[in-house]
DNA sequence: GCGTTTATCTATAGCTCAATAGGTAGAATT
DNA sequence: AATTCTACCTATTGAGCTATAGATAAACGC
């Protein structure tokens, strides 16, 4: 006696046009309280609705999590694996990596400081899921930079796992403070970079034996 | 008539002699699950004891929460100091500097990881202290940096704000994955200032014009 | 105009959690 | 031996929070 019902023309046509607004409202109240802090209450007051009425929207606290979580990384891991196996040096590959994991920063950055602060506390199952892609990306990264060492064009000492650690930690650590140092994501993105192949120090002129060009005063 | 105690002797030995450890539990607990996502019945759980009597050993939750970031910076900042005024050049200062910045992960790694992480969620008074600390941290970073590049140690287009975000961001986020990768923190440290300082591409030998060291196979 | 859908609302159940009050056994001190 | 202190305990209060149930007004489609 199961009535299933036929999909309706009308039900297609979407439903819950908010939602966005919703759920960016939750990414900047998660990104500000982290996710225990943050009550549903906080929720709506920016929205000015009624705490309940957000049900109407996801299914619970936690499924708010997910949603804020996967928007985002959303269509980050097809970039970067286009880059990884795009021509280039791995130089250019590695910048080029460290840049497209930047530039979520600019437009979605509440949804980035989730993702990366908060989605430990996702339920089992999409927390696994998750992780797995975190593991990808950090994959690829190790991809590149293993293929400079093999290339000659990074050190042969390199331990490209601790190599992969430190460059994600840099980039990751900027989703915190960027919003109150007064940087652009592209200033920031080819500092990193140029830190990362280059370092501090200052490298020898390769070839030219002539004077130095001298430093400007002060 | 209101009556002063005189300080008995008994008064003068330490009471709370277990308090240390349920500092420790605490950190535990908060490092795992986060301030707001941690329950004082956890806390107890890790001591097999009542919840109710974690309150002879703290006034309260955030009360704990601001020991247990207390402990995880505690001495920290003189080491800092004394190397970033000490003897060396920037370089070996700089290493010095993320090495002295790493080292407390091998003893009290929970207590470090809650700071890092909590300690935006303390009360108003403290966490304006906290956040003076810090900046304090990032003067000192800076501060040798710029020496590097005044010396001409270090590349003069540097800047050395985003060098020392770049650096700080690498160094705190070996708190939350070094339990579970399998290196020692000693190699972390060189590894991570070898990193900053000379960058992940090979450098061309400075002098020698002879045959290269043929690269070994595999 | 009439049924249906969308987007809210009110009210509240049910639970968890921090924190307080007051008690007590045993150790330490005098 | 009497007193005080330590390190817990039991019991409970009260607040805050997620989530559900059910109502409703406005918009929408025919």
């Amino acid at each position: 006696m199961t009535v299933v019902p036929l999909p309706s023309r009308r039900s297609r046509t979407s439903p819950r046009r908010r939602a966005p607004e919703i759920i960016e409202a939750a990414a900047r109240v998660f990104a500000q309280h982290g996710f225990h802090g943050a009550t549903t209450q906080d929720i709506a007051d920016v929205l000015g609705i009624r705490q309940a009425s957000l049900y109407y929207y996801f299914p619970s606290k936690e499924g708010a999590l997910e949603l804020v979580c996967l928007q985002g990384v959303a269509g980050y891991f097809e970039v970067a694996k286009a880059i990884a196996s795009g021509p280039g040096t791995a130089a250019e590959k590695l910048s080029r990596l460290i840049k497209s994991h930047l530039v979520p920063l600019t437009d979605r950055s509440d949804f980035v400081r989730v993702f990366l602060n908060e989605r430990q506390h996702l339920p089992g199952e999409s927390r696994r899921r998750i992780g797995k892609w975190s593991r990808g990306v950090e994959r690829l990264f190790e991809d590149v930079v293993k293929e400079g060492v093999r290339r000659g064009e990074f050190r042969a000492d390199l331990d490209t796992r601790l190599a992969v650690l430190a460059i994600l930690g840099m980039a990751n650590a900027a989703a915190n403070w960027y919003r109150h140092e007064e940087v652009a994501i592209e200033r920031i993105s080819s500092e990193f970079a140029r830190l990362v192949v280059d370092g501090v120090k200052k490298r020898r002129k390769p070839r030219s034996r002539g004077r130095r060009v001298p430093r400007p005063v002060r």
